[in-house]
RNA sequence: GCGCCCGUAGCUCAGCUGGAUAGAGCACCGGAUUUCUAAUCCGGAAGUCACAGGUUCGAGUCCUGUCGGGCGCGCCA
């Protein structure tokens, strides 16, 4: 491809889309009372050192002590030692004796400075598990964002190439993030901003005005294309009269005008969105709506006009443009006209985001685009500032760093590309292998291996911050093993297996006893941070949280299984381990699902 | 040149609004399977948290500077 960039120009070099309904049979939003369960221990304990101390309960920070055999949550007693002018230990000691009486249940020890808590086990487990089977698959929902809108605007290929590997970051982080805010009630909208306009139209039109009839567009049309575009570049560079050509077409493509130029464009959204189509439904992404920039073509003028209605724009070099010197001297200008009266990538997302505005009086509107345009967002932003628009502050970039392959960007042209489909195809095939070494008697084997390859494919690619930059390597894409998309998986695979056999053995009818569930504290203590963990990822939009709490979980419940058994024993004892069980898996399915990943009960 | 981002074990990364001896995975060494999937588990070895100052009772975490890497800087998207 060419030099340009794309729509929302991807982690990479170029971009594309997907959605959220195979995988996201969406959290049901139910239970408004749902409870968040550290909460209830961590209120208790706030009360009572507010009661204890006198601060108030927003500035007594609870936290978790570095080792868990300290305690499960911990209270330093540094900023206590001014007001009370002591020594830090000497408060901590003195304070214990009295939290320990008003907090039955709760064990406070002092141990130097820190005041550490410790909940009572068969409190613990009851309290956790009771409340997750209670609330079942609502368990970590909420209803927090009732009645806001939250526009994601995210994947946004440019139509006609093909999707590559750097167009994964924004589907997916985006997806992700749709449905941690469907997790908390609010109302979402996904959109799909493909970019399919802008002057590398005309010059696809220009080139298919020229050879189109030496093509076939019906088979596999994007590498036909892709083709055609390259080699318009090429041949623009020894005839410059092609480039004229392709200006013209774009020209008649933004006036308007029935005929061939839009016809052909029409033909080329209509293939390239088929091919898309097909990535996303493997990826298990969808989207509310499907906007290309040139939805938005007819209200390109009253977009210009709006700006210019309020004075800050002015002309520069024959364009028109927003002059953001004054407001920062470093600041290039913000172009919304060429010379040539055409307009921008600037000006389309003006249009979007009032037309936006309008529709959904969002409370955030995000764009989940590469870090690379950050300068591109700041300068929008700053014009709706000088605008004198209070929503600004709602509109935020959801910034990502670049994927790269090895040396340089991406680049189609040098053939130094991967092919989103061509991964796929890899990770499952790699998959595949591994399902039939590994379990060869599986039924659904061939399922099982596409959901485990795209797996590993998408949770190695939430795993990391997202502002963090990745350098694509195939061994640790199809890696397997240790903290991957499918040791995840396999740990939910594990424990729908005993779930399994349980039922099979008619085991767990009995009353569980949850005082024997003290081995099981680092799991129980992790399951309670779900809801939390949920909405600390929504309001980041850092699906990486999510990711490594589930890493982490997955290794508690793993090393539990490996020393625990869970059938066969007393009976008791038996059902509440398989509660843990249930609990856990669910926890497990849920948080996966969070990030688009299927989690299997077999594999 | 100017601006933004990143810099934690050999490699890839965690480290919540600054808090108690810096945690994982991979790779390496050594163990675990007559019982719920060994895609697993347990143990060992491995770090001057790029460097230098500063703020603080306390800094991997905040501030300044330096170095290294990445990205961006008007008629592309």
């Amino acid at each position: 491809m060419a030099p340009g960039p794309l729509s929302r120009p991807t982690a990479s070099s170029d971009s594309p889309t997907a959605s959220r309904d195979l995988h996201s049979a969406q959290l049901q939003t139910r239970s408004p009372n749902s409870l968040f369960v550290m909460l209830v221990f961590v209120d208790r304990i706030r009360a009572a050192l507010t009661e204890a101390t006198g601060l108030p309960s927003d500035q007594i920070r609870v936290e978790q002590p570095r080792d868990a055999a300290l305690g499960d949550f911990a209270f330093p007693c540094f900023p206590l030692a001014k007001v009370k002018r002591a020594a830090p230990p000497a408060i901590a000691a003195e304070l214990a004796g009295e939290l320990n009486a008003n907090l039955p249940g709760i064990e406070a020890v002092a141990t130097g400075p820190y005041i550490n808590f410790r909940v009572d086990r068969t409190l613990l487990a009851t309290t956790v598990v009771e409340s997750i089977l209670d609330q079942d698959s609502a368990f970590g929902t909420s209803q927090e964002g009732a009645g806001k809108t939250i526009v994601i605007d995210f994947s946004s290929p440019n139509i006609a190439k093909p999707m590559h590997v750097g167009h994964l970051r924004s589907t997916i982080i985006g997806a992700s993030i749709q449905r941690m805010h469907d997790a908390l009630g609010y109302k979402t909208v996904g959109v799909n901003h493909i970019g399919d306009w802008g002057s590398q139209f005309g010059k696809l039109c220009a080139a298919i005005a020229r050879w189109g009839d030496e093509l076939d567009l019906d088979n596999d049309p994007i590498p036909a294309l892709l083709a055609l575009y390259v080699r318009y570049h090429e041949e623009e560079e020894a005839d410059p009269s092609l480039a004229d050509e392709a200006r013209a077409a774009f020209r008649e493509l933004e006036s308007g005008a029935e005929g061939k130029i839009r016809d052909t464009w029409k033909r080329l959204t209509e293939l390239s969105l088929r091919e898309l189509n097909k990535i996303y439904e493997r990826l298990g992404v969808s989207f509310d709506l499907i906007r290309g920039e040139s939805f938005y073509e007819s209200m390109l003028d009253q977009t210009v006009e709006r700006i210019e209605s309020t004075g800050i724009t002015s002309i520069s070099e024959g364009a028109l443009v927003v002059d953001l010197s004054e407001f920062d001297k470093k600041l290039p200008p913000c172009l919304l006209r060429k010379t040539d009266g055409t307009t921008l990538y600037a000006t389309r997302d003006f249009a979007a985001v009032f037309h936006r505005w309008e529709e959904f009086a969002f409370e955030r509107c995000l764009y989940v685009v590469a870090a690379q345009q950050k300068l591109h967002f700041r300068q929008m932003k700053i014009v709706l500032e000088r605008m004198q628009l209070d929503w600004v502050e709602r509109v935020e970039h959801i910034d990502f760093g670049m994927l790269r392959l090895g040396e340089g960007k991406m680049s189609t042209r040098e053939g130094k590309i991967v092919f989103l489909e061509e991964l796929l195809d890899r990770a499952v095939s790699e998959a595949r292998t591994i399902v039939s070494e590994k379990n060869p008697d599986l039924a659904k084997s061939a399922d099982v291996a596409e959901i485990v390859g795209i797996g590993a494919v998408i949770f190695h690619d939430l795993k990391k911050e997202r502002i963090k930059d990745v350098v694509f390597d195939w061994n640790e894409v199809l890696s397997f093993e240790g903290e991957t998309g499918p040791y995840v998986q396999y740990t939910h695979a594990r424990l729908a297996s005993i779930l399994r056999k349980a039922e099979a053995l008619g085991e767990g009818g009995a009353e569980a006893d949850y005082s024997r569930l003290d081995e099981a504290a680092p799991i129980l203590l992790a399951l309670g941070r779900f809801p939390d963990v949920i909405r600390s990822a929504a309001q980041h939009c850092e699906p990486s949280e999510i990711a490594q709490y589930l890493l982490s979980l997955c290794r508690e419940t793993s090393s539990w299984y490996s020393r625990e058994r869970v059938l066969g024993q007393e009976p008791s004892l038996t059902a509440a381990r398989l509660s843990l069980v249930r609990c856990a898996k669910l926890v497990i399915g849920k948080g996966l699902q969070l990030l688009g990943v299927v989690a299997p009960d077999e594999m």
